[in-house]
DNA sequence: TGACATTGGTGACGAATTGTTACTAATTCG
DNA sequence: CGAATTAGTAACAATTCGTCACCAATGTCA
């Protein structure tokens, strides 16, 4: 009951400088990897996350869009946000308010623009502070929303192998799965359907490739799991 | 490959107006129940939720403590974002930008001051359409994290019966649990621990409190629940 | 006082799910 | 041809989950 004013809500609204900050995640070989820019000459960190303010009007995932573009030559197909931050760190526009959102992007779509690269999320260059909370943050809600939404398919094209499909949840979770475990709860859930190409990928037998093609839900509930609690 | 400017990011800063938007839940007879405040006469809608413009170098969790303390006189025990929005739908205060957070309450914590007033979730009134879509948004993310973050013992006092506890997630599930079930689950996650309290609430056999407690996290590595989509 | 209603708490069993092993299938390489 | 390699599956064991049945401790009321 401290700082208790008598009049509510008597809200001025100032204004601030906005930055939405993109962290483009594609799989390469056998790592995440994020797009970053090489920034201008005498910035603090020679790389950055690919950033810029939101037009007037234009909705938060729409400019990501835009900026992603501008980068990578294309449009990702999925945005998750991972949380403004106002906070004092220091992000390479000065913004006071960063909306960090993480944009996927399959493998082999588009390519980056001569001042872009794609770096493993493992070994990142130094980034701007704010960045790194954001770059931190996008793969952390990554790994959380894998088995509650289909990111996973939006790594891949189209069509793509089990095998391809298993690699990329271990590429997100960052452990391996077993086979046929994976490819059991894949089944029970109607989620994908077999085409009726077939690739073969050099040595081994060929593998049939599927769409991601999800049916009816059958309602799923289950007890409370207390046991994945991540904090 | 449209679009495509030569010349990278030459981001120009913007100046926004951006508003935090706080949705304070907190359980109350039989339902999750939101906070709301009268709006100034003239307003549109006479309802909204409170809101400010953070200050210059304030965290926007910070914003949400200040904003629910002014208006609960309690600061709330647990936030989680919400997500941020530009889209044209209108703000009361023409915000360009809102930051939608969830605030977590536990019940009997602070008293709303005279224009504020508790409604239950499922029967709100009219909101700026901004508001509701935030207010939809925060429900959805509350409901969807519940089972992987502690936010059900964030509703309850220090210690609670439980029954207390149970209740709370029938609440934010929206569903009834299995009592066995539900405390099986729970001694296996080692999240509570008994304290040497019982309470006696009227009739029936008095209840042992419990406090939240967590132990050491074993590592829950399982497969992949694809089961689990809500998209 | 003594049923009985009411709420708290737990053991145990069958059903369902999950982890694992081990196998078969189809292809390339030498 | 046989070894190596990758795809795909059947089947078993271990574990987890949903449920039923029951016991415990209190208040109510005839």
């Amino acid at each position: 009951m401290r700082d208790r004013p008598t009049v509510p809500m008597k809200a001025a609204v100032r204004r601030t400088t906005l930055a939405v900050d993109v962290v483009v995640l594609s799989p390469r070989v056998d790592a995440l990897a994020v797009l970053l820019i090489r920034a201008p000459a005498g910035a603090r960190e020679r790389w950055s996350l690919p950033w810029d303010a939101p037009q007037p009007g234009e909705g938060l995932e729409d400019a990501a869009a835009r900026i992603t573009n501008a980068v990578l030559g294309a449009a990702p197909a999925y945005f998750e946000q991972v949380g403004a931050l106002s906070d004092a760190r220091r992000h390479p526009g000065d913004a006071d308010v960063s909306v960090g959102i993480a944009a996927l992007s399959p493998a082999g779509v588009g390519s980056p623009i001569e001042d872009a690269e794609w770096f493993p999320l493992a070994s990142l260059p130094a980034l701007a502070p704010r960045h790194r909370t954001i770059v931190d943050r996008a793969a952390a809600v990554v790994r959380q929303r894998v088995d509650q939404s289909p990111l996973a398919f939006r790594l891949l094209p189209n069509t793509f192998t089990l095998s391809d499909l298993q690699g990329v949840y271990e590429l997100l979770l960052g452990r391996r799965l077993h086979k046929a475990s994976f490819r059991r709860a894949l089944q029970a859930s109607y989620l994908v359907e077999p085409t009726d190409e077939w690739r073969s990928e050099g040595r081994g037998r060929p593998a049939q490739l599927f769409r991601y093609a999800p049916k009816k839900r059958r309602g799923a509930r289950r007890g409370v799991r207390f046991d994945l609690f991540t904090e």
